[in-house]
DNA sequence: CATAAAAAGGATAAAAATATCTTTTAATCT
DNA sequence: AGATTAAAAGATATTTTTATCCTTTTTATG
């Protein structure tokens, strides 16, 4: 329903969300043991984001990867959609043929309501409703 | 959140649940084709839910999987214990360290709400409720 | 222009999930 | 008892996910 990868990825645009801007820009080195995510697995995560134009990034000394103030309108979905595939986020619950959001089997009316409540949630919280949302930024960490 | 296995298993359990009882057991020859599992790997499934008190079986001629009166009253969420482990299931959906139900991070009170319900689906939805319950039979195929 | 910094890309490795095959054990029926 | 049937158990194979490594390309700066 929602991989690891694309967690990390989460993890990774929150703390890129918090930290960085266009004009300070921050290196995978300086993500990776914060949010406990391998370096080299993390980078492949960003790239991938990067390339999707999910977030923004510049090779080169100064480089690195940030958020631009369009990048912070992003839904967590656009995040999952890249790194895991609009199939798997919205494949049926119980995998049964022929059942989807639109023909939905017996089990999609017992859970089903609930992931697409939660595919809601993915959907309507950009990073910048977490980040300056009413929340308390404390309650983020540890990432 | 919920391994193909735990589908496959409960779409096994739940094809019992419709064809079997005490006195009519079935094998895993007859079940694999309709719910669309190959047929070795349902089998370790559903020997692997026997073994754990989940379902019921003998060996031999006349011989097979069935759900007695009690294995019906088992919950969805007792199958995903079995095939999955608690850890899986009630793992922070952001892998977050520190962060359970009882001391949930940002995200688990974004989504962490719908995850509960969820759970709580699985937990609270016997194998009764949904075959005796008012839903239509029909709605149930294709498996 | 040379050099160093940093992402991008490609190839590979390790682990976990999924799936299959083979042998063993137990029950039933001649 | 012996033959047969079917699950149980164990060993092995495949695929997918997760993770690492190494090289290439881009870019800023001295």
């Amino acid at each position: 329903m929602l991989s690891n990868s694309s967690k990390y990825a989460i993890k990774g645009v929150l703390y890129l969300a918090l930290n960085s801007n266009e004009s300070h820009k921050i290196m995978v080195r300086d993500i990776f043991e914060v949010v406990h995510v391998p370096e080299a697995y993390l980078a492949k995560l960003l790239q991938e984001l990067s390339r999707h134009g999910i977030i923004s990034s510049v090779r080169g000394p100064k480089g690195g990867f940030y958020l631009s103030e369009d990048d912070r309108k992003r839904t967590l979905m656009d995040i999952v959609r890249v790194i895991d595939g609009e199939k798997r986020v919205h494949s049926c619950v119980m995998g049964m043929r022929n059942c989807d959001m639109d023909n939905p089997c017996v089990l999609h009316k017992l859970v089903g309501a609930n992931k697409s409540k939660f595919i809601n949630v993915l959907e309507n919280t950009t990073i910048l409703d977490l980040v300056e949302g009413k929340q308390n930024i404390e309650e983020f960490f540890p990432l």
